[in-house]
DNA sequence: TTTAAAATGTATCAAATGTTACAAACTGAA
DNA sequence: TTCAGTTTGTAACATTTGATACATTTTAAA
């Protein structure tokens, strides 16, 4: 059963009301999915030709390298979409494995029926362009976040990001644990650049609350 | 001056006649520009709200970092589209720093005129659709790529990449030193390892031309 | 409060890579 | 050919990070 007061609150049906919703579809072929938590919904290299909407929960995305280790990509909950970058384009595989971090419905489009929908609404093919745009540009944004070398780059990176222009305290969302496997490193070495850049009185630590003193030698960390 | 011919050639007008480009070229508002060799032509960070399609020459993208090393993303050349992935989505900046690596002609096309086509021609959304998904499709690529730790595994993968199920012989294209540069390590680092490869029986080397004798335990790399 | 489990701080050693320097091989023009 | 400039091979040392182990602190439940 679709619930469109959820679903039009999707980036891909955004602007559009409950039931001019229900009328588009109305108009296709769909599935509901549900998953308990743990399950798997799609296997990295597996082939995409559905759009996936997440109704109901929150997912994980990870990429699973050569050794079999897994790197967390990003954390997705309703009713946001996945996959959207891989509907169309030469490689229709899921770039990652995902899996449900609780009981989950989803909403499953095959894709002759999306474009039917892209063709039905502009405002729906508006809303994909968007979507599919910003997942490239997250993507590129990943990609920059990866070129910093070393661990003390990644850290300030981090901060800087997430304190913007004003705040001086960031708190880590999880565990340092998550935050190094985030970062591609492992939970030692984290600890230890953290600590050494407190020696160096860049900030100050209090467990997951972290005080950026020094924002000037930070941002030169990053320039050179 | 547009050249139809050549224009149709490119991914996102593929399929359409000469003959019908034109006449859809004729219903919106474009420019055409002429850039010499190492010209600019945008810089990473530029607003993005222009379409721009290779029609002469070659470009190639990079990367700036914040030390100010420039690391080469890609080059293009015509009837090549740039920046597919940045005309719609949150964040419309220019990811990258494009500069001319010939003489360029470059058609622009403002976002608002672009739509228009979109609109005008279901081949051109099409088209589009997949331009846009094959550039995301690229950046997780890259992303896979520098996921691996070791220089050794990414001498690995980039070799298995490019020879393919029969090749045995690969040519780096240009100098051991643009190798290092994509792979984001320095050039003594990588001629070591490569060093290192070829005393354990990996591979054979002979200036740029590198032959891989044991696919078998090169693949054992990437998965342990 | 007590206690076990989880998270964090720290230390030691090994491995990988960067840095720097220089020698050898190649390349193309005079 | 000869020679200068470029590319490639190699070495010694410093730095960074991973791996592993263990102590300490926090957290949450009994």
């Amino acid at each position: 059963m679709i619930h469109t007061e959820i679903l039009c609150q999707s980036p891909i049906f955004r602007g559009i009301s409950p039931e001019d919703l229900r009328v588009l579809f109305g108009q296709i072929h769909y599935q509901v999915k549900t998953y308990q938590k743990n399950d798997l919904i799609a296997i990295g290299g597996e082939i995409c030709d559905r759009l996936l909407i997440i109704q109901q929960g929150s997912v994980k995305a990870e990429m699973i390298d050569y050794s079999g280790k897994t790197i967390k990509i990003e954390d997705l909950s309703a009713p946001w979409p996945l996959a959207t970058a891989f509907l169309f384009g030469k490689e229709n595989h899921f770039p990652v494995t995902v899996s449900a971090t609780t009981d989950v419905e989803m909403v499953s489009i095959p894709k002759p029926e999306f474009v039917k929908l892209l063709q039905l609404s502009s405002l729906i093919l508006n809303n994909y362009l968007n979507t599919i745009s910003t997942r490239a540009q997250f993507l590129s944004q990943k990609l920059k976040f990866l070129s910093f070398k070393t661990i003390r780059q990644k850290i300030a990176h981090y901060l800087l990001e997430k304190a913007g222009d004003w705040l001086q305290t960031v708190e880590i969302p999880q565990s340092q644990e998550q935050l190094a496997e985030m970062f591609g490193v492992t939970r030692p070495s984290l600890a230890r650049t953290l600590g050494e850049m407190v020696q160096e009185g860049l900030i100050e630590t209090q467990r997951r609350s972290i005080k950026i003193l020094d924002k000037e030698r930070m941002n030169q960390l990053l320039k050179g």
